[in-house]
RNA sequence: GCGAUUGUGGUGUAAUGGCAGCAUGAAAGUCUGUGGCACUUUAGGCGAGAGUUCGAUUCUCUCCUAUCGCC
C-alpha cells in the first residue's frame, strides 16, 4: 500500500498504491470540496500532474448527497478524476458559522444552510457517507480546536477526537467487510493537541493504538508561530510507524510544505494556492507576485518567466490582472491553473531532490525565496 | 437673453452654524483540512469669491457650472 523508495535524512519519497491507483509521495492535494477544484477542470488537473484531490464528505452530503454519487459510480467517476480521491469528514466545518450548531460526545449537529434542516453527524454516519461517496481514502471525524483555545479546551478536543476515532475505526472495519476487495477504502486517523507537546503526545499515542492505514496531523496552520507548528509535526511524527503515510492537514505555503517534508511528511492539502490565485497572489520562481500591483497593468511578461505552464506560455500579466480584477472566470481559471502547476512542480522537484539526496539544499533555496 | 433647479473625494451619495460620513473605485497588504464569501491599512472632497457670525460646507449676495423650461 505504501512503499518508501528513497530517503534523504528524515525526508522520504514513496509510492502510495490503492487498488489500481498510485501516486508518488510527497504530493499536494488541491481542495475539491464540492467534487471539483474551483475553476479547474479534471483535464486541467491531469495536465498539471495532480495525482490526488480532497473532497468534503459533509458538503457532498448536503448536495448532491452521497446516494447520487454512489449511483454514478463513486466520486472518481462522478468527477471524472482517475487519481486518488480523498474525503475529509467535515470536522473542519465546525468553524463554519453557517453550518455548525453544536457538538457533544455523541457527534456534531450541523445545519443545512440552504434549508435550515438540522443534521446530526456521528462518526458512524460519517463513515457510511464517505464509503458511499467512494473515496480511496477516508478521514475520521475529528474535533479540531483553534489556536486561540485554552489548553483545557484543546485537551477536551483531543479526548473527543480519540473517542470518535475509535468509533470511526470500528464502524469502518464493519463496513469494509462487506466491500469487494478492489473497492477497499483506507481510513486515516487524525491527531490533535495544538502546540502543547504533552497533548500532542497523548493524541498521537491514542490514535496510533487504533492502527489506522495512515495518520494525519491536524489543527495546525491556524495562526500559531511557525516554529511551534514545526515542533508539533516533528514531535508527533515520532509516534507514527515508519511504514504508514503521514498527512499534514491544511498546510500550506511552499516553505511550510518543504519544512514538513524534511520532517517526513508525505501528503498535503490546502486551499491556499487556489484561494490565493483567485485573490491575486501568485507563486513564482522568484517568490510571491501580487498581480494587482499597478506595475503589472501594462506588463506583457508571463506570470513567471521560468514557468512552462500553458498560462505562462500564452498570457500576459496585464491580461490576467485585468480578468482577475473583473472577477471573470477566465482570470480565476488562469491564475488557479498556474498556482497549482507551480506547486505540483515544486513537489516533483522535491521528490527528485530526495532521490538525489539534495533535499536540504533544495529546501533552503525555496525557503529563501518564500520567507513566510 | 430670462426664469427655476443644481453643485460634497475619481464616481455615486449622506449629514451638519462647531472633528464632513458611507459605498464604490485607487494604492498596498492578509489569506493554510467548502465557497465565486472576504478581511486589514493608506491616500483622496465641501465650484470660486465676498458678506453675516466667536465660528460658514451649511445662511445671504455675486460670479461660474450643469440640467430643465420660456422667448
Amino acid at each position: 500500500m505504501f512503499k518508501i523508495i528513497a530517503r534523504d535524512g528524515k525526508a522520504r519519497t514513496g509510492v502510495l498504491k490503492i487498488g489500481k491507483k498510485k501516486a508518488e509521495t510527497p504530493f499536494f492535494m488541491p481542495v475539491s470540496s464540492n467534487s471539483a477544484v474551483r475553476f479547474i477542470s479534471t483535464e486541467d488537473l491531469e495536465e498539471i500532474g495532480i495525482k490526488a484531490t480532497i473532497s468534503n464528505a459533509f458538503i457532498l452530503h448536503l448536495r448532491p448527497g452521497e446516494k447520487i454519487i454512489r449511483k454514478i459510480g463513486g466520486i472518481g467517476k462522478f468527477m471524472n478524476f482517475s487519481g486518488i480521491n480523498v474525503t475529509d469528514s467535515g470536522g473542519f466545518q465546525m468553524y463554519s458559522k453557517e453550518i455548525f450548531i453544536s457538538s457533544s460526545n455523541k457527534g456534531v449537529i450541523f445545519k443545512n444552510p440552504a434549508s435550515g434542516e438540522k443534521i446530526f453527524m456521528t462518526p458512524e454516519k460519517d463513515m457510511k457517507i464517505q464509503l458511499d461517496i467512494g473515496s480511496e481514502i477516508a478521514m475520521c471525524l475529528d474535533s479540531m480546536p483553534l489556536f486561540s483555545h485554552s489548553k483545557k479546551e484543546i485537551e477536551e478536543a483531543v479526548r473527543k477526537t480519540t473517542l470518535w476515532a475509535g468509533r470511526c475505526k470500528k464502524e469502518h472495519d464493519k463496513l469494509q467487510k462487506k466491500q469487494q476487495k478492489e473497492n477497499k477504502q483506507l481510513l486515516f486517523g487524525i491527531m490533535q493537541g495544538g502546540i502543547y507537546p504533552d497533548l500532542r503526545e497523548k493524541s498521537a499515542e491514542d490514535i496510533v493504538k487504533l492502527n489506522f492505514d495512515g495518520y494525519s496531523i491536524g489543527g495546525l496552520g491556524l495562526g500559531e508561530p511557525r516554529e511551534k507548528q514545526y515542533q508539533a509535526v516533528e514531535f508527533q511524527k515520532k509516534f507514527i510507524p515508519e511504514n504508514k503515510p503521514v498527512y499534514l492537514m491544511g498546510i500550506g505555503t511552499p516553505s511550510e510544505i518543504l519544512e514538513a517534508i524534511s520532517l517526513g511528511v508525505d501528503m498535503f492539502d490546502s486551499r491556499l494556492p487556489t484561494q490565493n490565485a483567485r485573490r491575486g497572489t501568485l507563486f513564482t520562481s522568484k517568490g510571491k507576485l501580487r498581480i494587482f500591483n499597478s506595475r503589472y497593468k501594462t506588463d506583457k511578461k508571463p506570470i513567471d518567466e521560468n514557468c512552462g505552464c500553458f498560462v505562462c506560455r500564452n498570457y500576459s500579466r496585464a491580461f490576467i490582472r485585468h480578468h482577475l480584477k473583473e472577477q471573470s472566470g477566465t482570470g480565476r481559471r488562469l491564475a488557479t491553473y498556474h498556482n497549482l502547476y507551480y506547486l505540483s512542480n515544486l513537489m516533483k522537484d522535491a521528490r527528485n531532490a530526495i532521490k538525489k539526496k539534495k533535499f536540504s539544499e533544495f529546501k533552503k533555496k525555496i525557503q529563501k525565496i518564500y520567507q513566510d
